[in-house]
DNA sequence: ATCAGCATGTAAGGCGTTACATGATTCA
DNA sequence: TGAATCATGTAACGCCTTACATGCTGAT
């Protein structure tokens, strides 16, 4: 009985910030918010439309100075209560899916050399990320005490203590096999 | 172009151990490896019928001495083989869906005391998780030496390692929003 | 001129959740 | 007898991914 759909809420999310066009919403899922939670075009369109039609957003003036479409998308207060009442809701789901964990739990049925390699490949990708969160946290370190900045920074601090943590498993995971 | 639905490799990972139901391989999805992949009805069965189609999967006898009906699968040959490749690919999707994570990014159009409750019922739910873990952990290490219990073991130490983390993580947060 | 990036959208197809339908068995 | 659990499956519905279609803009 639907109205899960999520992304209605990321979305509103984006736009009690700043008013964005689907492109630029995209791109911020794109960003720091694509290490929990992904978007698509196919996605984010029509969710726009269904919002506008609910009247949870209305489109700002298309920019037609220079001939090309460009929507702007602004919340509405309906908008507004409802991603506050979202937010306000203690049901959350927090969800996994690990292929990583998937193949090492059926790692028996392979070679041992395959499990260490998938770890490894699975450590490679958390030092990758984990230099990408610490730029990120470089720069809101900077304007922490700014509106807000200080709920981004938790998020990118949630995402380097869990990538750290992930890469020191790594480590014993590799010595127990070995 | 299809063929992605990992559900079916998760069932064969769970048939290269031994023979299943699919209601057999529900309870193994609610168990352990329900913290890194999920499973439904919905999904296992129709995913047993198409395997077994396509040859990677067999019925074992239907056990009729009852009168009910209970359908056991058995893997085949070439169903190991797919099991076999898929652990050996090199690409992996490991992605998070964390409404927690949502909600305390955009945790400014609330009230503060909201973001702090919502980290509370986090840290709630994971040291339930955690609790959970703790008696895998203790019964795999009583037979870590046996066949594979190896895999099973480093999975559940990923999991206590993770929430350990992200439990830590939420002391830091509460303690920088108050 | 050409290519990357900006920008919006649709269509097909697949996947999964949820609820429903059905019936047997076990235990109190 | 009634409730919980075992056990299999289907149907509806919704959601998302992927690919496609289209065209503008800015930099080299």
């Amino acid at each position: 009985m639907g109205k899960d759909r999520k992304i209605n809420l990321v979305i509103l999310g984006l736009l009690s910030h700043e008013d964005l066009t689907g492109y630029d919403i995209k791109k911020r899922l794109d960003g720091a918010i694509g290490f929990f939670w992904k978007g698509s075009f196919g996605n984010i369109y029509p969710a726009l439309s269904d919002m506008e039609k609910q009247g949870l957003v209305i489109k700002g003036k298309a920019d037609k100075t220079t001939g090309r479409e460009k929507i702007t998308y602004h919340i509405t207060d309906d908008g507004m209560s409802l991603l506050k009442s979202w937010i306000e809701e203690e049901q959350s789901s927090n969800e996994l899916k690990y292929e990583t964990l998937l193949k090492l739990y059926f790692g028996g049925v392979a070679d041992r050399k395959i499990t260490i390699k998938n770890i490894q490949l699975f450590e490679d990708q958390c030092r990758q990320n984990l230099a990408i969160l610490s730029v990120y946290k470089d720069n809101l370190e900077k304007v922490l005490d700014e509106e807000d900045h200080i709920f981004f920074y938790l998020t990118v601090t949630f995402g380097i203590d869990t990538y750290n943590a992930y890469i020191k498993w790594c480590s014993k995971a590799k010595k127990m096999l070995k």
